[in-house]
DNA sequence: CTGAAAGCGCTTACAG
DNA sequence: CTGAAAGCGCTTACAG
């Protein structure tokens, strides 16, 4: 219809530059009154470009996953790539490598559990970029999850707290996950450092859910010697914390204190102080990252995002009462 | 390797029946061997199958959508099916149309606002499916919104309540979206039939979100004539009511009745009286009944699920000395 | 049951 | 600046 080879087409229409301006008018022309869309796999399969990046989370539901895909989906977007998402639950989505062949790159929102796996996400091939945890060889956007626990638990310690608990993420699932581990060594270097015994019955799995939160708070509550502070890995599971508290017939803060962690779009009404962590703009950066190593062939790169504390109104002093 | 042609390599891959057994088999050992995955690309080119579905939605931070998102991925993968995530906040994807020709289906969990873009949506030529409405052509999954919002109205009636209000998810936004107006025309339904004069002051815009959700409880607690009940077409405004009565020094249910709509995760936490519906379910129904008619051929249908009225302890008869 | 061959719809050196 | 042609890696009638 443009009088012209289709290898020109291609040309004028992924706006290379040596195509003479009239021919592409022409082009662009005929395009759109036939409604013209080239057909991505015939272009991947003669490029051996996708324009897609994988993406695996092992949660859509839970904020800070959500806000992250959020980022990501923004920046592949305006970049005019397609984003592919496996929600990979247990772990074992890699021993399917579904995503080979068929993306530019993979973001993992968290890392199998096993380390032969990490092998085969290396020998995908493709780049690769994570969340939360800085592995050789890939993309990586962090914050420093323990100095951030740190933070939260001297913000405890200041206040007078001395029999301080913690909730933490699931550790126990199949899937590997760094920030509850990091979060839970700054905890211990927090308590060490001010010279506070560690209690091992103080640390509850919360299961990363606010019904775990619920249950584990309950579990510290029927402890001989009560904790007076809670640090509790997420702003999901303290909200459950919050709950069983209200429950128990205790206040928050004036018996108990509780400190969260991400700054959930609900922590203010619960006004719970939390550690705020920038859950959108780690996942923009990290696509940013991944999208210059696939375009320009740039070097991978961790960078590493700041946290806040965000005093509300969930902790205060402990009783004056306490340990009688 | 397994010295057979290409052809038959396809077949044996692909479990067709016309190929021996021993033949199979030797193909899949070099396959093995060899950590061989075929090219998307080049299959699909070849097949004109994608094995992929797109999904678009105007939000994923919203406890409604992700879980929608997450019974769709689920039923995908199990299916094979990649699911390709567009995340269209202004409902002006349709424009660049990016799946076309890259997807064997399209599912929406919302409509753009203006007919012509439905007509595009139709002409990409592959089933579509939509959520929470139902279109002529389309794949679909409901709930009965209007009977829904009259059951929760309902509720607050029988309770005694004359002075209702309603915040509304967003309708302003360019996003056009079925369930808002069909919640409202449940509640404008209920007063109607009870015999209750409908007063525009008192249906307020929650624009979708906590925050709005206290904007518009604000608005209403400063009506000269304050309502007794508000209904809240969903759960996250009905949060952000719930903080602004508190804030204001009220109490709920004792001086005004909250009701929600969705069942949110955090419903029980707030021990919100709410409308469930079951959005994974949502999800994962769409995403079969697309299957069934990508694979199968099967027909458009249209499935409407149910909900139900969760009674917790947000809603109370009105105080006896209302309206003096 | 298997192979040879065409073809899917692009992109990309290579000439000119 | 443009065209002819090869080739990307599969799938699928068509023979046999």
């Amino acid at each position: 219809m443009a009088k012209v080879s289709s290898g020109t087409v291609s040309r004028a229409l992924r706006g290379l530059p040596n195509v003479s301006e009239k021919t592409r008018a022409r082009v662009l022309a005929a395009s759109q009154a036939l409604n013209y869309i080239v057909s991505p796999s015939a272009s991947s399969l003669a490029s051996g470009r996708m324009s897609t990046v994988g993406v695996i989370t092992p949660f859509i539901s839970r904020w800070f996953f959500a806000e992250v895909l959020n980022g990501i989906e923004q920046e592949l977007q305006s970049a005019g790539f397609d984003l592919v998402l496996y929600i990979d639950t247990d772990g074992k989505l890699f021993e399917k490598l579904p995503m080979r062949r068929r993306v530019d790159a993979v973001l993992l929102l968290t890392l199998p559990s096993d380390v032969p796996d990490v092998e085969d996400v290396i020998n995908l091939g493709v780049p690769v970029g994570s969340l939360g945890v800085d592995i050789p060889g890939f993309s990586s956007v962090t914050i420093d999850d323990v100095a951030s626990a740190e933070m939260a638990v001297n913000h405890l310690i200041g206040m007078g707290h001395r029999s301080i608990a913690m909730v933490t993420l699931d550790k126990e699932s199949s899937i590997s996950f760094q920030p509850p581990l990091d979060r839970g060594a700054g905890y211990r270097k927090a308590l060490t450092n001010a010279g506070i015994e560690l209690r091992p019955e103080l640390e509850v799995n919360g299961r990363s859910t606010v019904e775990g939160g619920e249950l584990a708070a309950a579990q510290l509550l029927s402890l001989p010697s009560r904790p007076t502070a809670i640090f509790v890995q997420s702003d999901e599971m303290a909200m459950g914390v919050l709950h069983t508290i209200r429950r128990a017939g205790l206040r928050c803060p004036e018996d108990i204190s509780v400190i969260g962690f991400d700054d959930h779009q609900l922590a203010r009404v619960f006004d719970l102080t939390t550690v705020a962590q920038p859950a959108f703009q780690q996942g923009a950066l990290l696509a940013r990252q991944i999208l210059a190593r696939v375009l320009h062939g740039d070097p991978a790169t961790t960078t590493e995002l700041p946290t806040q504390l965000i005093i509300r109104g969930t902790t205060a002093p402990p009783p004056t009462h306490q340990l009688r």
